[in-house]
RNA sequence: GCGCCUGUAGCUCAGUAGGAUAGAGCAACUGCCUUCUAAGCAGUAGGUCAGGAGUUCGAAUCUCUUCAGGCGCGCCA
């Protein structure tokens, strides 16, 4: 058992069911959920309400009725009672909250885990950022959402693999190619000229500087395509070199760097696309090959240029044929901007139309970051250089502010990072007072123990000590943490863990000054200490699904 | 024009496969440090859930519609 809440409602959907069949109604379908109300029990079973359409009656009579066949002795269970419309409510004695302390204990840095996954294979795409240029405010987004989600998924029983898809060829790299040849030359003393439409960036002129320190100038009397291809393979290591080392100071480390160029070099782009036409999903026109859209409303896309050149549309045909045939995920999560979610149903019957089921396929679109300065909107733009990057943002706020503050809203919510602010908030930040929690609870620890007094074993204590109000809601709120991550997991929302961490350390604020852990009565201080342990154990659970150090001391 | 997303407290956002009296954090106001970290706590105030209609025991949640904002609709990625 690693989860007692759905244990208890595991016990009550039973005790139910049963009571259903002995007043002799048939099977319903039905709810057990914990009422937000404290006063309408610890449990609530809408049952009454959901056969109140099949059995004609009204659900307060119905309810009545379950009421009277539901057995009492189940061992958490003190009473039942029917509530205005047809709730059936359950409030149970304490035992159930004080078993958490025995589960956190044995459980430890497992408490929270679940096999919800059974071992599926699942791999989460992510960040995938042009390797052009440096990282923006968008990719810090998505990094913190792909990892985290891919953490969450680890933690729920999936086998789990990171992946970032490199976009080593195509037409960005021709650009990556001008750019850096332009620069370059302009550093050997020619005066080459500079395209507007190229990236102007000043990490293409350090690319450049590098490559001519490397280099010299010998590659500005070499024939163009012989410069330009030295300068993509030199700027392209560089390039994601640094990107590795900045997603790995971010907490960050994939399993795979997979490139868009291996795709072509296997084939395997032509031969999806031969098989696209083979299957009738293809068809070329004014010269180019076209990938026939589900629906008429729908314009038809481009797969193979006039001039020969497949479009990154093709690619990515190929790379996710790639994840499923030859790699044989069983599920693929893909995090995008949603300013591609154009692309999404195209990829899905790309995907039907190749044979593989398109729900394997599942597409978490991320609004944009809007970047602000004091309330002002500053567009963000790769070409123009003006972009905040991640590493400059890791800097001024941290990597754990980082992390926490981009999983504070849903992925689909649009957000508004006001770097000003930021910046001047430091101290103000929600991260921090998480973080609070667990170094104040660490504090008392280490104080306790300095006395000689040691966190106990569960057969050690009287939890029936912890009676107050402050150490039931912090009992309740640590029992909820399993059930916490299985959502988050299935929703693919680790913003709920974000609200899960601030929740718990309010919980834990708020019995800190409400009741003393070092106590005279050695028994209380010994249940206390439990109680303030299983928090620790929690708070630093569910950090560390969103990669937020749990810190000691602060 | 067509499609997707969003609209909840002054601001930023939650709201769990319809559930009970719509929540939190900032900001505002009033209190709490001789006691384990005040980066904290307790309390007050703040709402036509964008508007309208429908579905039913019951709607912020589902359907339809109007309005407002964002994004997409390239032989770009």
């Amino acid at each position: 058992m690693t989860n007692i809440k759905q244990k208890i409602r595991e016990q009550i959907t039973c005790a139910v069911t049963a009571a259903i069949k002995k007043a002799g109604y048939d099977a319903v379908s039905f709810t057990v959920e914990t009422p937000r109300e404290r006063t309408n029990g610890d449990f609530s079973a809408n049952a009454a309400m959901a056969l109140a359409k099949i059995a004609k009656k009204p659900p307060f009579l119905l309810a009545d009725e379950l009421k009277e066949h539901i057995s009492v002795d189940e061992r958490y269970i003190e009473r039942v009672e029917v509530a205005r419309p047809g709730f059936i409510n359950f409030y149970l004695n304490n035992e159930w909250l004080y078993e958490v302390l025995l589960l956190t204990e044995k459980l430890n840095d497992s408490y929270g885990k679940s096999n919800i996954g059974e071992g599926a294979r699942v791999m989460v795409e992510f960040v995938s950022a042009n390797p052009t240029g440096l990282m923006h405010m968008g990719n810090a987004r998505g990094g913190a959402l792909g990892d985290s989600i891919a953490r969450i998924l680890a933690f729920s029983g999936f086998e789990v693999t990171k992946e970032f898809y490199l976009n080593d060829s195509g037409n960005q790299i021709e650009k990556f190619a001008l750019s850096l040849e332009a620069r370059y030359l302009q550093l050997c003393g020619i005066d080459a000229p500079f395209d507007e439409e190229w990236y102007q960036g000043d990490d293409i002129k350090d690319r450049a500087a590098e490559f001519l320190k490397l280099h010299g100038d010998k590659y500005s009397g070499m024939p163009a395509e012989k410069r330009r291809e030295a300068l993509v393979k030199f700027g392209l290591e560089k390039n994601i070199n640094i990107m590795k080392k900045t997603l790995s100071d971010y907490r960050i480390d994939y399993d795979v760097w997979f490139r868009e160029s291996a795709l072509y070099e296997s084939g395997e782009v032509e031969e999806t696309l031969k098989l696209l036409q083979e299957k009738g999903y293809a068809y070329q026109k004014e010269g180019a090959l076209w990938f026939k859209s589900s629906d008429d409303d729908e314009k038809d896309e481009v797969l193979v240029r006039a001039n020969g050149v497949p479009t990154y549309f093709a690619a990515d045909i190929a790379y996710h044929r790639n994840k499923f045939e030859n790699r044989g995920y069983d599920k693929v999560i893909d995090v995008w901007g949603a300013d591609h979610h154009g692309h999404v149903a195209r990829m899905k019957y790309a995907m039907e139309a190749l044979g593989i089921n398109p729900n394997k396929l599942e597409v978490v679109l991320m609004q944009l970051v809007r970047l602000m300065r004091g309330g002002e909107a500053a567009r963000m733009s790769k070409r123009s250089g003006k972009a905040i990057t991640l590493d400059v943002l890791l800097d001024e706020i941290g990597i754990d502010a980082a992390r926490f503050f981009f999983n504070m809203r849903n992925a689909g919510s649009h957000f508004d990072f006001d770097l000003e602010l930021a910046v001047q908030q430091s101290n103000s930040n929600p991260v921090f007072y998480v973080q609070y929690a667990h170094a104040r609870i660490c504090s008392i620890i280490r104080l306790l123990a300095e006395d000689e007094i040691l966190v106990p074993p569960y057969s050690g204590i009287d939890a029936a000590l912890l009676k107050d109000d402050a150490e039931f809601n912090l009992l309740r709120k640590i029992s909820e943490l399993p059930d916490e991550v299985s959502a988050a997991a299935q929703t693919l929302e680790p913003s709920r863990l974000t609200r899960y961490a601030t929740e718990l350390a309010t919980e834990f604020h708020s019995f800190y000054n409400a009741c003393r852990v070092n106590v005279e009565s050695r028994k209380l201080c010994d249940a206390r200490l439990k109680l303030i342990d299983a928090t620790r154990i929690t708070l630093a659970n569910v950090l560390k699904l969103i990669a937020v150090d749990a810190p000691e001391k602060m």
